[in-house]
DNA sequence: GTTTCGGTTCTTTTT
DNA sequence: GAACCGAAAC
């Protein structure tokens, strides 16, 4: 390797990059280079001699991993060709469409989003039976099985421990996931969590292929490691057991994932698992100045780490961070659009700028000022594009022009049709599942309701010959622009979404590729924002923001019941997470930070200031002429007023 | 037995 | 909005 680019590393990322084989735990901080390591240590592997193939490269999210497998092809070009990289679900995808075989599928398996997971569960708890002794919805029945097969619970042992008392559930619930998981195989559809499971199925055992695939790859990095739960520690654990070169980094501190079974067990306890591992700390960050990382630092210090690490600020003194405190949201939005503006004529390109929000609810009101002030900006988190209806019929359509006997499609797209619901659509089905196209006819002529009821749709779901992107063109100018039509008042909009779809299949040829990267949504935001190189402020929820940065950051929403979130109140593990996610928020930036905490909350709900900004208030700005409770200074002589005085003041106030 | 319609309630975070 | 529930309509 040309000990010019190592030179570009510090000291502490150096060691990383040179001697990182073996079991190796690097402790990254917020902002520390952690990707720049990673990429350059897989830059040594390559000049090391490793081939490209013998890689794999691990993350959770797929802005992280699209980030981490560009700076590979930067900084490598084409030698980064052959490089196994991605979000853990990607791989398991890549790998399961060979092996699909080998776990009870076949390999044009479909994923499954979480809709049609909760679709599937009711209706297979219909058809199963009710728990006992305990009505229970869907989602809470769905969230017990992913929590179990997330952490490798057995899951009567989840069900025991949530419910104790209730003696018959563990076993219904044992039974129900075995039906449940049959049904799916029967389906020939993976959800999310099953993608990982029969990825360990696969790597597990003694099998001539489950050693080939564990000795597959002799170096195995895993980025953002303090999110692993414990169904993706054990397929790491299985990937790196042959050749014992498992290079993980991380930091507990922004561990926020949680609520996917998640937990930062898993990185405090690695030097245990793995007795022979080496610690490499990353202390210096480069990002943030002084005045943001004693933010930081700050939010973090009633918080308990395992590993702690002074983060030093290399960068000199900054503005420090401020705090705005608007009663409406109407109010803060348009804060926020002076802070922006005030920005750009300081030659900040919105480019380098970025909104982070708790929850995707809390980007309504500033998402609407933005439109009318004619801000460009694009939206991170909330209803994806994949996710609207709209688009979902079109896949839907898709899958059967392609595939046919797909049970799922078949369902969705017949319960569009005008006097069909779930019974009919099941008739439709039970007729559909034993015909193929060919001999369609004859079937229908056997079973003229069902010939009738889908007589609108047939024939643009039939195969004539043309590619897929111009049949869906013809099922949607034929049929879907009509439906739409009579459903929906935003139709025009709804079909320009549909019309960019098709120009989104025309792309692919393959495509079994196209319906795993609609699944497991990767490939199309950035096609989204491809070609197009207006400047645009960048709306996020926390979440999607981890591992990026930007000039300026305003975190918005900064009250009790949005961060920390009130669904996370009354657990005190899950107010560490909210504690870590402000944490993440705020490394974010590096020059400019801004925090508000309006006093109406979602719903027009009053909201006190988040419990967080007592931490933090010694080392941020306040406004001039707010008290205590976030609310404008109100003196009318006399006795000191309650929060709900003043807040019925200033109502009468603003009206 | 089914579908449709109208009113009601809620809306964390991601793959 | 959109998912859900109960009641009316087919």
């Amino acid at each position: 390797m040309d000990d010019s680019i190592l030179n570009l590393l510090n000291p502490q990322q150096r060691v990383v990059v040179t001697e990182g084989d073996g079991a190796c735990l690097v402790l990254a901080g917020a902002g520390s280079g952690k990707t720049k390591t990673i990429v350059h240590r897989v830059s040594y592997l390559l000049s090391q001699g490793v081939e490209p193939g013998d890689i794999l490269l691990l993350t959770f999210t797929n802005k992280a991993a699209r980030e981490m497998m560009e700076r590979c092809t930067a900084l490598l070009g084409h030698a980064s060709q052959g490089i196994w990289g991605g979000t853990f679900h990607h791989i398991a995808n890549r790998i399961l469409r060979q092996e699909a075989g080998r776990v009870g599928f076949t390999p044009r398996f479909t994923i499954m989003d979480e809709d049609d997971k909760k679709k599937l569960l009711k209706k297979s708890i219909k058809s199963f039976g009710e728990p006992p002794e305990r009505a229970m919805k869907p989602e809470v029945i769905g969230s017990l099985l992913s929590y179990a097969a997330n952490t490798l619970t057995p899951i009567e042992e989840v069900v025991h421990m949530r419910f104790s008392r209730v003696d018959q559930l563990p076993q219904w619930f044992r039974d129900f996931d075995t039906f449940f998981r049959a049904r799916k195989k029967e389906l020939n559809a993976m959800d999310f969590d099953d993608l990982l499971v029969y990825w360990l199925e696969l790597v597990s055992g003694e099998s001539e292929r489950a050693r080939a695939w564990r000795e597959r790859f002799r170096y195995v990095l895993v980025d953002e490691y303090q999110d692993i739960n414990r169904l993706q520690d054990a397929i790491v654990e299985r990937l790196a057991s042959h050749h014992k070169n498992l290079l993980v980094v991380g930091d507990d501190a922004q561990s926020i994932y949680g609520f996917r079974g998640a937990d930062v067990d898993h990185i405090r306890s690695f030097p245990k698992r793995f007795p022979t591992a080496r610690m490499f700390p990353l202390t210096i960050n480069y990002r943030s100045t002084p005045e943001i990382l004693g933010v930081a630092n700050a939010a973090l210090k009633e918080h308990q780490q395992a590993f702690q690490k002074e983060l030093r600020a290399e960068r000199p003194h900054g503005v420090r961070a401020r705090l705005l405190e608007p009663l409406t949201l109407e109010e803060e939005a348009q804060a926020v659009i002076d802070e922006v503006r005030r920005n750009q004529r300081n030659g900040i390109s919105l480019n380098d700028q970025a909104v982070l929000f708790r929850a995707s609810a809390s980007s309504v009101t500033m998402e609407l000022e933005l439109q009318r002030e004619g801000i460009p900006y694009i939206l991170r988190g909330g209803m994806r594009f994949f996710q609207q209806a709209h688009i979902k019929d079109m896949v839907a359509a898709a899958k059967v022009m392609r595939y046919w006997h797909d049970e799922l499609a078949w369902g969705r797209l017949t319960e569009l049709l005008k006097g069909v619901g779930p019974a009919a659509a099941t008739r439709i089905w039970m007729v559909m599942k034993e015909v193929s196209p060919d001999d369609l006819e004859e079937a229908l002529a056997h079973n003229p309701g069902v010939a009738t009821l889908l007589k609108p749709i047939l024939r643009h779901l039939k195969d004539n010959g043309t590619d897929l992107a111009t049949r869906l063109n013809e099922w949607l100018n034929g049929w879907y622009r009509t439906y739409l039509e009579e459903n929906y008042d935003d139709a025009q909009e709804r079909t320009d979404d549909c019309i960019a779809f098709c120009s989104f299949v025309s792309k692919y040829t393959d495509t079994e590729q196209l319906f795993a990267d609609i699944a497991l949504s990767e490939r199309f935001e950035k096609d989204a924002t491809e070609g197009n190189d207006t400047p645009r402020l960048v709306c996020s929820t926390i979440h999607q923001a981890k591992g990026l940065e930007w000039s300026s950051v305003i975190l918005i929403g900064l009250v009790d019941g949005a961060l920390p979130h009130y669904r996370s109140l009354n657990s005190l593990l899950e107010l560490e997470e909210e504690r870590r996610l402000l944490y993440v928020a705020v490394t974010r930036a590096k020059d400019q930070l801004i925090l508000s905490s309006a006093r109406e909350g979602i719903g027009g709900q009053y909201a006190l200031p988040s419990r967080f900004i007592e931490d933090i208030k010694h080392v941020i700005d306040r406004p001039q002429g707010v008290d205590d409770d976030g609310l404008p200074v109100i003196d009318i002589g006399g006795k000191p007023l309650g929060i709900l005085d003043k807040v019925m003041l200033l109502r009468k106030i603003k009206h």
